[in-house]
DNA sequence: ATCTTCTTTAGAATAATTATAAACAACGAA
DNA sequence: TTCGTTGTTTATAATTATTCTAAAGAAGAT
């Protein structure tokens, strides 16, 4: 459970002022046990359940972006008619359920080293992710 | 280097007419050495200006569902605006080079075995696939 | 040839995302 | 506290990839 002020404190050390709208956002995405999965929209809709305030979409997509930029958030990697974002930033992987279109985490301690023996010259390797489609 | 006739038969067997147009796009896709990487739209300019012939934008659509359906075409999972797909249909991965959004093939050789020590029950494995992102 | 079925097509419809520009809120300095 | 600056929110419009629709056309079987 993370207090308010301290996401005050976490927007502000981003150079993003805390706003009513990015404390909320906050409450909603980070004070939560387990990893979240979502798509802008569940985001969206889940703001205006959890907190009883409203929220403009076009604002929901400029702070997921900004928590993006700053690292607080995780683009996901499947091919979806939305973008799947993730709160676990920290390297792993994951199930994805075709039929439910469903997201589960992979600990990265379930998934052994992945060794790319291959390089790009004058590229780095920036993130290496799995991708294990499920069916039934 | 395949022939039409090879092309049209290679429809027939998939039970798809084997029309001026999916001829067409299947010389554009399969008459390659290497691997193809491509875009709706990439594939869209590539027939027009190789064949000289029109096509309509809904007909590329349709015929790469069509292909990726019978399993001639593979779906790669990134997240960008428009949706990628592959030729080599075979198991392997992906660098991304965020910046110049480009795709580039990681045999699968090249790439040591993937460990997924985790299972969800009721469903099973359908494809492991690493996407590696290239930074500068 | 003829009939049926599949395919192509232009254009409309949909849906996610981004851009715009005006109202508003946070901040820092006086 | 007040004021000016700058960053943020918002409604709405614009954009863009993709899907849908329904009519015209082409392929296949009889």
């Amino acid at each position: 459970m993370t207090s308010k002020q301290e996401f005050i404190e976490k927007l502000r050390n981003s150079s993003l002022r805390p706003t009513k709208q990015r404390i909320n956002i906050c409450e909603v995405l980070f004070n939560r046990d387990k990893t979240f999965h979502f798509t802008i929209n569940d985001l969206f809709n889940l703001i205006i359940d959890k907190t009883g305030e409203k929220v403009s979409l076009a604002t929901v997509y400029n702070t997921v972006h900004a928590f993006h930029k700053k690292g607080y958030l995780k683009e996901i990697p499947i091919n979806s008619n939305q973008t799947y974002f993730d709160t676990n930033v920290t390297d792993h992987h994951h199930f994805f359920d075709v039929k439910e279109e469903k997201l589960i985490d992979i600990k990265n301690e379930d998934v052994g080293p992945i060794e790319i023996q291959k390089s790009i010259p004058g590229k780095k390797i920036k993130s290496v992710e799995v991708l294990v489609k499920l069916e039934d």
